[in-house]
DNA sequence: AATCTATTTGTAAGCGCTTACATTGATAAT
DNA sequence: ATTATCAATGTAAGCGCTTACAAATAGATT
């Protein structure tokens, strides 16, 4: 009541209990190690004086924080939304608190949330992607941080990561585009520069387009940023060329949606007169119309599988595993046969 | 070198340089108390050691982060992605990183993210809309952790927010809809339960009902989670009804969105048999056929002023005003007269 | 030359917690 | 009864940093 207003301590509870300060820390932390009377009393203070420990002081004794971080390229599309959702659900089962920040595809910016997240602690690190400077993975390694890859998957890349394979997977969509006839082939890209996730799609593409007997240079590529605006920007360029391309690949839905709106606007008949392809299948791939041919991504399982792998990396339960998750095509209306040629 | 092969500490930079640990400190926090010379000799040595503080620690001493938390419903659709984006560019300019969590939807979940980023020493708390428990609130002023409300403004609620007034601004857009024509209206929200905005847009169609000389109890109401697949299903149940509603108002554009997407499924054309309407006006507004109606929430400038109010409020510089961020309606093409009368 | 002032640096006391180790008391084994 | 064993608790040493205060040094002022 008259007490005094300020913030309580380990110290004040211990105080009310008539406990010492470890005994009220060995209730919080592991309770079976404290008789039941003893931590009735010791909770009870706890509760009467609205105690909540001190993170930073936790941290700094225990040297353990429960909180992995991640750290996205942006927040600013549905991208990673629902498989960081998901992370973050399993992590909180287990005890864990996610905090996530944005780099807005500057790696600049990544090192500074890399190590921001690091000096408060942060038991793992979730990362998107492989390409970053080695001087961060041996910083991590240095500060004993465990980090994890998502979103990609690279048998050769000897690190941690549970993804998928892009390459592959957008080699399968071209050749389904390919078996479907067409050989002016197009595509828009997010900037593959330090992005290896776009750079390997793009990979998919040529090497299907060569081993079918496509000449992989032949490719149109229009690499700008993972916005709609820009994916629209792009697919007008595209359509200015002659002879024009017969489909547009793009690097992801978002792309793909600019795209689409873009030939709404032109009059350009989807998929009749181009075809259009995604990549992800987002919740928007559904939604726009013609409805998108892309790759299915099951992001929450991607989630939940590098959720429980960073946690035992974390918790010494393993040294990293690297675990390749399958996409599959999803065939819907945006892709078809070319135009008859004019 | 042969050196110890852990985490460098401030000690180890003071002995390297050959300083007390105070003055290592002050080279990194106030430079200018520091003379030329020594300062050249210390920054050396940090680098040289690959230096970085203890953020734990740092915090613990200071009783300062730099840090804000946020804590947003969801990041599982654009809503928030935008304005967010834009506060943390503009934390970020003040020398402020933003530790983000989402809850989910869920108040038992808010309130641990909460003490979590307190616990952690978070200076200032971004918050979404005003309802939660009046224990949080108090808990957050007993620790001194400045709070901002966000995405809701009510010059009633004696509390600082940036944001805006949502009954207004659906109360505009319903005055759009009952002036084309349409009596029979319907509503998909999200869940009102703890949540002002979602009451106050449903509040806001009411109020200009009752208005226009309207029923406001002739609102059919159909409450659900803002995802797409939810609006579908609650379009469909709406469109099974007789009477049909002649306009179906969607809390948000995701909402809307799903409503669009089940109107092609069952072949109901919009806006000619049926009108749909939406509230942000985020990019899936655009994109979707017909694009949406809507009302215009300018995102980025909320999310930029709640972060200079916050961080006045965080220096002291500010008690905590509140800011009213205008929206406007947009009229696309989802939102037409009613048919004619069977 | 003596004194004062301002600038730069050092000393050391915490910040609130965890945990290794010491202590206590009780029960079991001899 | 004596000793060994064990569970419950207490004691106190940090964790890595900031900062009030003290000390030292160098000019400026008289």
């Amino acid at each position: 009541m008259g007490k005094n207003r300020s913030v309580p301590t380990l110290n004040d509870v211990a105080k009310a209990a008539g406990v010492s300060t470890a005994t009220v820390s060995r209730c919080l932390n592991s309770p079976d190690q404290v008789i039941e009377a003893t931590r009735q009393r010791v909770m009870q203070a706890v509760e009467s004086l609205g105690y909540t420990p001190n993170f930073a002081a936790r941290v700094m004794a225990a040297k353990r924080s429960y909180t992995i971080g991640a750290i996205i390229p942006t927040m600013d599309n549905a991208i990673f939304a629902r498989g960081l959702q998901e992370f973050q659900d399993q992590l909180r089962e287990s005890g864990y608190t996610l905090l996530v920040s944005s780099s807005a595809y500057d790696p600049e910016v990544e090192w500074e949330q890399i190590r921001a997240l690091v000096a408060r602690g942060a038991d793992g690190l979730l990362l998107i992607g492989y390409a970053r400077d080695a001087e961060i993975y041996s910083y991590l390694e240095r500060h004993q941080v465990p980090s994890l890859v998502a979103w990609s998957y690279d048998p050769e890349a000897h690190r941690p990561s549970v993804g998928f394979d892009n390459l592959n997977a957008m080699g399968k969509l071209a050749q389904a585009v390919i078996s479907a006839g067409h050989q002016r082939i197009a595509m828009i890209s997010g900037q593959t520069l330090g992005n290896d996730r776009a750079q390997s799609r793009v990979d998919g593409v040529r090497q299907t387009m060569a081993e079918s007997g496509l000449d992989a240079n032949s490719l149109t590529l229009i690499e700008t940023d993972y916005e709609i605006e820009k994916g629209a920007e792009a697919f007008q360029q595209l359509m200015s060329l002659t002879p024009r391309p017969t489909v547009v690949m793009c690097g992801n839905d978002v792309l793909a949606a600019g795209a689409l709106r873009e030939a709404g606007r032109l009059g350009i008949k989807v998929p009749e007169q181009v075809s259009v392809t995604g990549f992800d299948d987002i919740e928007l791939a559904e939604i726009v119309s013609p409805a998108l041919t892309t790759v299915h991504v099951p992001h929450r399982e991607m989630g939940r599988k590098a959720a429980r792998e960073l946690t035992a990396m974390v918790e010494g339960n393993s040294d990293g595993r690297s675990i390749c998750i399958n996409t599959r095509l999803v065939n819907r209306c945006s892709l078809a046969r070319p135009p008859r040629q004019p």
